[in-house]
DNA sequence: TCCGGTATGGCAACCGGTTGCACAAACCTT
DNA sequence: AAGGTTTGTGCAACCGGTTGCCATACCGGA
């Protein structure tokens, strides 16, 4: 069993109270007192209960992190530096993945409420709407997704598309595959939305596909089928299925179809063709997500975040 | 305000214990006044308090899983592993970090204790005697590490290195270069354990190395000079680094160099050429550490699962 | 009709801390 | 020396539940 403030209350012969100050406030405590406590709590192995801590302060210090799949290498990064920002502030994270189930996220989000002070929600795939409602309980703030009210990270995936169908075009590329991503993904909507305002674009799309490179491979012999010379990706998992895709074929990237990912993970930089993608910004969202939580009373500031282009080895000029 | 018990208690006249058993005893109240209870702690929102609970009843059904470096590919499927295994318990799993920091995984450990009935340690950096000090506090099980008592799961690193060697040696190769990883790695060691013990093979050893790309970058040149015609690298980080470290000096994957990574991580099957691998039981061993904290009342069975080797496209027959 | 047994739900202590309030001792003032 | 501050500590209520014990009501059987 461990010491509890009562064994190291009776060990030295003081109320509680005096060796809950001796953590909790100690410039209340006469210095004496709070050595011996100190000696006492020491000898004891004592260490505060956080849990029980948080029951009557309300305050854990830990927050939740919660993100679609944990395999998807977009997240680590950005988890990482959550944990070392949350750090500074004294917080700890505790991350949990979906495995991309929205009722798996219901149950984790009732399930960190009252054990953290608020959630990270990273790429939800929950409706607003629950969301809204589970922002009663626990404090949020979401990244990926804008909600009205609620302070969101956002990636500026707009201007990246835009980035990446100006590349296309100035290499001479003029039918372009989108290939997009999960059902209410927030990204796929901006991906989808920029690409049909540019103008001079014969777009045909793909959708939707999973996240993964499995959905990558799985739509591969459309994409090729379709005649399209250049191939926007929902991101860099999927980029670089479809590759492996089309070299199965033996059609060659970029030789005769170019392909644009986005995030900017680890296994595209390893690949070849290296992967010319759309970098996300998620070292500084990770980053902003925390602050916000910590900051805002759960008011609902928005910040979003640049991205850029990163032009490697699998754009190139169109065929024709 | 979230509603609490009470609230409850007082919506529909009956008191605190009779809400609260229709939530953890049910048979106990009669089914009337239970479907009363239940109507009104629905109208009202409520949700019992984990926290709150688990101060009396000693459990949280959550458990804390610690990784070095949840950016390493190799994780995360043993983290999702677990997290399904653990579900399946009605249980959830809380994920941290260490930044390969020993004092932050302590002080995780910590933070962990008394908010989750045990704790998965993996690949710990602490060592044997801080862990097992804090193994009073709270159950651990350990992942890729021995400690005397402790329940464990190991990976049969020997076996799959042996079955790599065996492999290039087969196809001819007698001079092999062994990169080794961190210092102080128990999988390093195992690796040089076996390749030491293996007769009629001409090895040279390089390490230690970071467990990365860079890694494997920093160390191609030397391998190549080395006159080595195979590798057998720390991981399949190292092998990928070590693969584009090789072309850039122009020398041909398997052609001229043969490359045996360990872990069989994604990037590793996503590239060209595929990496031949020793594949870790990832997901096995996620799942079989939460049975054992389930199981084991902390008392130390310890687990080996085999490694199996996964033959791709990097390793040929030895030139010459 | 009386009795033992069972179903139901209230009471109150408890889990491990925190904190507002009260009170005594010590420390200044003038 | 009397009166006003600090300072340090104890007391007890409270956070949101759980649970052993007890009282009451209801049941069937003899």
């Amino acid at each position: 069993m461990a010491a509890t403030i009562k064994d190291v209350a009776r060990a030295c012969g003081v109320h509680v109270s005096t060796v809950s100050r001796t953590f909790s406030a100690p410039h209340l405590v006469n210095p004496a007192t709070r050595s011996r406590v100190l000696a006492a709590a020491d000898d004891l192995g004592y260490r505060p209960n956080r849990a029980a801590r948080a029951l009557t302060t309300g305050r854990t210090f830990n927050m939740g992190l919660i993100v679609a799949d944990i395999a998807n290498p977009f997240f680590p990064p950005l988890i990482k530096a959550a944990q070392a920002q949350a750090r500074g502030r004294d917080y700890h994270v505790f991350v949990a993945d979906t495995d991309e189930d929205p009722r798996v996220e219901e149950e984790l989000i009732r399930t960190f409420t009252k054990q953290v002070d608020g959630v990270l929600l990273c790429s939800p795939r929950l409706s607003n709407k629950m969301i809204e409602r589970l922002a009663e309980d626990v404090p949020f703030v979401v990244v990926n997704r804008r909600i009205k009210g609620m302070p969101a990270v956002l990636m500026n995936v707009a201007q990246g598309a835009k980035l990446a169908l100006e590349h296309l075009a100035g290499l001479g590329h003029r039918r372009i595959a989108l290939v997009s991503g999960p059902i209410g993904s927030w990204t796929s909507n901006e991906m989808q939305g920029v690409a049909a305002e540019t103008p001079g674009l014969d777009l045909v799309f793909f959708g939707p596909n999973q996240p993964t490179e499995g959905g990558g491979l799985a739509v591969a012999a459309d994409v090729a089928a379709c005649g399209a010379t250049a191939v926007l990706a929902y991101n860099d998992l999927v980029a670089l299925g479809l590759i492996e895709g089309l070299a199965a074929m033996d059609i060659g990237v970029p030789d005769q179809i170019s392909v644009i990912g986005f995030d900017d993970i680890l296994p595209g930089r390893l690949n070849r063709p290296k992967l010319t993608t759309v970098a996300m910004p998620a070292v500084a969202a990770g980053r902003m997500a925390v602050d916000l939580l910590l900051q805002s009373g759960g008011e609902g500031a928005t910040v979003t975040l640049d991205t850029a282009l990163i032009v490697r080895e699998s754009t190139g000029r169109a065929q024709r």
